[in-house]
DNA sequence: ATGGCGCTGCATCAGCGA
């Protein structure tokens, strides 16, 4: 089974790309982020016509998540319960895993725009509240998968250049902490159970020929239960979007798993 | 130190992203 995660900004822009992508990598799933949707603009036939199911929370300009999938998911859920919240950041489904099944949760983390901003508060609150939730997934729910733009990386070896980002979103010690404390639930960062190339990133900015000179982030991730650990053949960085035309400035993260 | 790029919308610029 193959899991991936894709933030798009804007899936109205991005849906060409994303069908490509599909066609040439057809996973079992795929989350998407940013899809700067109304709920109702969503693409479903498209995705029908290329034989995949979708589960989805969309709102206008902002946000918005989705999970693309093979099969058709079950039990969904919309945003984090109990948390109001009128941005539409999470997107739960549970698919067949084997005989098994499994919880594959599309997230789209808050960015935090700066250390001194509202918004910095909100993301680490906003962590907080999914990290109570997922502890209840845990419990409920073997196998869990949680894919998405988290908006950290996780340590230096994760940034192009840590001495220019001391002091920036993405990199601060609350927002590592509260990543971390995500995984300490009992999952584990999937990128990092192999051995990658130096200087994987899987964000690169659109100014400054970013891409072209690699100055990226990896704060796009795959997080699995310790369930799954083992069923983990591979996660990988497929950079090749990043160079489209018009693309997005993430690039795909797949994960392959086998029963 | 600033802006740079791209997307959105009651738009012709501002808000936001990371």
């Amino acid at each position: 089974m193959q899991l991936a995660t894709w933030n798009v900004n804007s899936l109205k822009v991005r849906l060409p790309q994303v069908l490509a992508w599909l066609a040439q990598n057809p996973v079992d799933a795929l989350c998407l982020q940013e899809l700067k949707l109304d709920h109702d603009k969503f693409p479903l036939q498209a995705f029908k016509e290329i034989g995949y199911h979708a589960s989805w929370a969309g709102q206008k300009t902002y946000n918005g998540v989705a999970v693309i999938s093979r099969a058709q998911g079950l039990n969904e859920t919309r945003n984090i319960p109990g948390y109001d919240d009128p941005q539409q950041r999470v997107i739960a489904t549970t698919l067949p895993f084997g005989q098994e099944s499994i919880r594959v949760i599309s997230a789209y983390c808050p960015n935090g725009q700066s250390l001194d901003s509202d918004k910095y508060v909100y993301k680490l609150d906003w962590f907080k509240a999914f990290a109570q939730w997922l502890k209840v997934e845990k419990q409920t729910h073997r196998h869990i998968a949680v894919l998405g733009d988290y908006n950290v990386a996780p340590k230096d070896e994760d940034v192009h250049n840590p001495e220019k980002w001391v002091g920036q979103v993405l990199v601060s010690d609350p927002e590592r902490a509260a990543l971390a404390a995500l995984v300490d639930l009992g999952f584990t960062d999937a990128f990092r159970l192999f051995e990658q190339p130096p200087k994987s990133f899987s964000w690169w900015d659109y100014r400054m020929n970013s891409f072209k000179r690699n100055a990226g982030v990896r704060i796009d991730h795959v997080l699995l239960s310790e369930s799954l650990v083992p069923h983990c053949q591979s996660c990988i960085i497929d950079k090749g979007p990043r160079g489209n035309e018009q693309p997005s400035d993430h690039t795909p993260v797949i994960a392959t798993l086998s029963f």
